[in-house]
DNA sequence: ATACCTGTTTCCCG
DNA sequence: CCGGGAAACAGGTA
């Protein structure tokens, strides 16, 4: 599930809870989502305080609750969050249960690779004072690009999208989408783009964040239709635009697809 | 049964 | 010290 406009999407799923009080809280016994963490302590800081707020920022999550406490949340591969109804009975991966009057809200994580964080005073948490900008923001720019183009000169491109540090939220299938639009092979290192490809590799990377966030980020659902989205997740599909069959491969240790006619080495 | 997977961290190498 | 890559984490699904 879970890349940027997917964690958008998730992060509204507890909007409701917004302005309610914490009845009780259910962490699960054995989760890795809590290896920051002590269950107790957690249990006690949120019990009894007010959700006031939530935020997303890539693929972090930031919950605000009342007394200055802090809630932060990391889908991981498989993590998401529901609003159940109050006595909703928890499930085998529910790794944490917020109980307020009139509903459960339920982050549910089977893979475990998901995190949850904790902070408290006035200001929020390093970890989230502390994420690079925003891709969503008028400061990201083309500098952020192409000084991680310069620093990774090795790199295939399609490591380096995925990099949080410069391209937070990125995800596996965005930076495929990204590559495809911008006719870019993803083998290609950060040293082989051309100044004219990296004025393209930035505008497809807006294009696919703003996109993303308008379609998915706003009903849950796929991206447009003509996106490569639709035609990456098994092998012998044809790619939507030149009608040739798209190949799939591990590139920087992921798998990646993409359009031989499209997207060439140079 | 076996391989695969929307993410990140840690470890190892040059 | 830095950059790059593989392995590990864990369980569901095809």
């Amino acid at each position: 599930m879970p890349e940027l406009a997917e964690v958008a999407y998730a992060c509204r799923q507890w909007r409701d809870g917004i302005g309610h009080k914490v009845k009780e809280v259910t962490a699960h016994p054995t989760s890795r989502v809590y290896r920051d963490l002590d269950r107790s302590q957690l249990q006690k800081k949120i019990t009894g305080l007010t959700l006031s707020a939530s935020d997303t920022h890539g693929k972090q999550m930031l919950f605000s609750f009342s007394n200055n406490n802090w809630l932060g949340i990391h889908l991981g591969m498989t993590g998401n969050l529901f609003s159940e109804p109050p006595h909703y009975k928890a499930q085998k991966h529910d790794a944490l249960l917020v109980r307020q009057t009139n509903r459960t809200l339920a982050f549910r994580d089977p893979r475990q690779f998901g995190r949850i964080r904790l902070g408290e005073g006035n200001d929020p948490p390093h970890w989230w004072s502390d994420l690079p900008i925003s891709m969503l923001r008028e400061e990201f720019n083309s500098d952020i690009l192409s000084g991680a183009l310069k620093r990774h000169s090795r790199r295939p491109l399609k490591a380096l999208l995925l990099d949080q540090r410069y391209f937070p939220g990125m995800g596996n299938w965005m930076a495929d989408e990204v590559l495809w639009r911008s006719k870019i092979h993803p083998a290609q290192l950060g040293s082989q783009i051309s100044k004219i490809k990296q004025v393209t590799l930035f505008e497809q990377i807006i294009f696919v964040v703003k996109g993303a966030m308008n379609s998915v980020g706003q009903h849950g659902g796929d991206p447009p239709e003509d996106w490569l989205f639709h035609s990456r997740w098994k092998n012998g599909q044809i790619c939507p635009q030149t009608k040739s069959l798209l190949i799939r491969e591990q590139i920087g240790g992921r798998t990646t697809c993409w359009c031989p006619a499209l997207q060439k080495k140079s």
